[in-house]
RNA sequence: GCCCGGAUAGCUCAGGGGUAGAGCGCAGGACUGUGGAUCCUGUCGUCCCGGGUUCGAGUCCCGGUCCGGGCCCCA
C-alpha cells in the first residue's frame, strides 16, 4: 500500500517550486524597500494565543494537540497573533515604529477546496507601534504593490470598522457583535431578520443598511457622514489622500465588518477577479490592538496577510533560469567530465552523467531536461586541450579550448 | 458538519458480471563519437479499502477512506 499524503497538503514539484520561489522573491523584495525586515516565529506555540485572539470556536479549526508534557499546544493557523506574541515578549525596548515581514506556513483544520488547503502559506507585515492613518496608507500601498507588481487583476475594498461600532455603540455587546458578523457574511436577509428579532428602532435599522450598502468612490464619505453626521472622518479622509497620491485604485466598501473586537479602525480586503472560484479573497488587513491581550502595554498596529497559494494559482510570472550545461563524455573519461563540470559551476548550472550512459543517451538526456548547451568531452579532442560544445536549440557545435570554454558560457 | 462528482499502470484516461487495456512516460535496443524523428522490446497493476449479492465482482449493492467542486466557516 503507498502512503498518500495527508488531506489538504500538497506535493510541490520542481516547476512549481520555481515559480513559488519567484513570486515570494518580489514579495520580500519590495516589503525590504519598505523597510520591513523578515521575522520568524514557532512553527506551534500555547493554544492559548489563538483562542485569546480569535475564542473557543476556533480550536474545531485549529490543529491543537498535547505534547508529551500535557501542554496544549497548536500549529499556527496565521500569524499575526504570534508576531505580536513576539513584539510584547521581546521587541517593546526597539525604536518605533516596527516593520516586520513574514512568510511562512500556517495550518487549518478545514474542508479543502479550491485555493483552500489544510496546509498553506501566508506573507504578510506588520507594522507596529503607530494608530496614525499614516501607518494604514502605508500598509495599503504596499500591499497594492506587490499584488500590482504580480500583475494580479483584483479588486481592493478599503473601509473603516469605526462607523459601524459607533453606529451601534449604544446596543447591548453581544447584540452588535452579532450584527457586525452577519454584515461581515454579507447574509442580508439574516440580518433582517435578527434586527425585527432584537426590535432595533427603524431609524438605526436605515442607517445599518444605508452604510452597507455604501461601496464605491470616496464621495461616498458624504453619503456616509449623511448618515452618522457625529463621526470623525478625518483618519480615512487622510488615508485616501495618501492612496490617491500614490495612484492606488481601491474602492471605499463600509460593509466589511469584521466580526472580532481588536480590529481598530480601517480594514481592507482584496479580491481576485477570476480564477479562483469561491476563494477569490487573496488578501486581508487592517489596523487592531492585540499587545495588551499577551501582556504588553496597549500599542496600535496595522497589517496585512495575503493568501500566498491563491496568487501563486492566478499569477503568471516569468520564472528566470539560469543557463543549463549538461557535460558529456565518452567511456573513461567521465573523471575530466567532472572536472570540467566544476570549473563551470560558479557560470551556470552544470550536470553530469551519472548512470554510465553513452554519449547518445547522455545528450539525448541533455535534450530531454532542456539544457542550452552540451559539452562533450572526448579522446580527439581532449589530446590538444580542448573540447566539444554544442548549441542544443540551434544543433551548432564547435571545438574550443579550455580558455575559449569559459567565455562561451 | 452538509450537498454533488470521482478513484483502473509512474501520468492522462477508456472499458465493463467471464483471462486487465490504450496513449504518454520511464528503461534498453535498432545506432560503441553526437540529442530532438521513426521503429522494436521491456517495465508497471491488490482496477481505493472493507463487507454483501453471485457459480464467478475490477464491473452490481452497502459502508468507509481519499480526491475535486460547492455550502458552512474563513482569525
Amino acid at each position: 500500500m503507498k502512503i498518500e499524503r495527508p488531506r489538504g497538503t500538497r506535493d510541490f514539484l520542481p516547476d512549481e517550486m520555481e515559480k513559488r520561489r519567484a513570486i515570494e522573491k518580489v514579495m520580500r523584495r519590495i516589503a525590504e524597500s519598505y523597510g520591513y525586515r523578515e521575522v520568524l516565529t514557532p512553527t506551534f506555540e500555547h493554544l492559548e494565543l489563538f483562542t485569546i485572539k480569535s475564542g473557543e470556536g476556533i480550536i474545531e479549526e485549529i490543529y491543537a494537540f498535547k505534547d508529551k508534557g500535557g501542554r496544549d499546544l497548536a500549529l499556527r493557523p496565521e500569524l499575526t497573533a504570534p508576531v505580536i506574541r513576539m513584539f510584547v515578549n521581546e521587541c517593546t525596548g526597539m525604536p518605533k515604529p516596527l516593520r516586520f515581514y513574514y512568510f511562512a506556513n500556517c495550518f487549518r483544520y478545514e474542508r479543502p477546496q479550491k485555493g483552500r488547503y489544510r496546509e498553506f502559506w501566508q506573507f504578510g507585515v506588520e507594522l507596529i507601534g503607530s494608530a496614525s492613518p499614516l501607518a494604514d496608507a502605508e500598509v495599503i500601498s504596499l500591499a497594492y504593490r506587490i499584488m500590482d507588481e504580480l500583475k494580479i487583476e483584483f479588486d481592493l475594498h478599503i473601509g473603516h470598522v469605526g462607523l459601524l461600532r459607533h453606529l451601534l455603540r449604544d446596543l447591548d455587546e453581544n447584540v452588535a457583535s452579532k450584527i457586525m458578523r452577519l454584515i461581515d457574511k454579507k447574509d442580508i436577509e439574516g440580518l433582517e431578520s435578527y434586527l425585527d428579532e432584537t426590535k432595533v428602532d427603524s431609524d438605526l435599522r436605515d442607517s445599518i443598511f444605508s452604510l452597507v450598502e455604501l461601496v464605491g468612490s470616496r464621495d461616498i464619505i458624504e453619503s456616509a457622514r449623511e448618515i452618522i453626521p457625529n463621526f470623525d472622518f478625518s483618519h480615512i479622509e487622510k488615508v485616501c489622500d495618501i492612496l490617491d497620491a500614490l495612484d492606488v485604485e481601491y474602492k471605499l466598501d463600509f460593509g466589511i465588518a469584521r466580526g472580532l473586537d481588536y480590529y481598530t479602525g480601517v480594514v481592507f480586503e482584496a479580491y481576485a477577479r477570476e480564477g479562483l472560484g469561491a476563494q477569490n479573497q487573496i488578501c486581508g488587513g487592517g489596523s487592531y490592538r492585540l499587545a495588551h491581550l499577551f501582556g504588553g502595554d496597549d500599542t496600535p498596529a496595522t497589517g496585512f496577510a495575503l493568501g500566498f497559494d491563491r496568487i501563486a494559482e492566478i499569477c503568471k510570472v516569468e520564472v528566470v533560469r539560469k543557463k543549463k550545461v549538461v557535460v558529456v563524455s565518452f567511456k573513461g573519461l567521465e573523471g575530466e567530465a567532472f572536472k570540467i563540470a566544476s570549473m563551470l559551476r560558479n557560470r551556470a548550472v552544470v550536470v553530469t552523467d551519472v548512470m554510465e550512459r553513452n554519449v547518445k543517451k547522455q545528450l539525448s538526456y541533455a535534450n530531454d531536461i532542456n539544457a542550452d548547451l552540451a559539452v562533450i568531452v572526448g579522446e580527439r579532442e581532449l589530446r590538444d586541450g580542448k573540447v566539444a560544445v554544442k548549441d542544443l536549440k540551434s544543433g551548432e557545435q564547435k571545438t574550443v579550448s579550455m580558455e575559449e570554454l569559459l567565455d562561451v558560457i
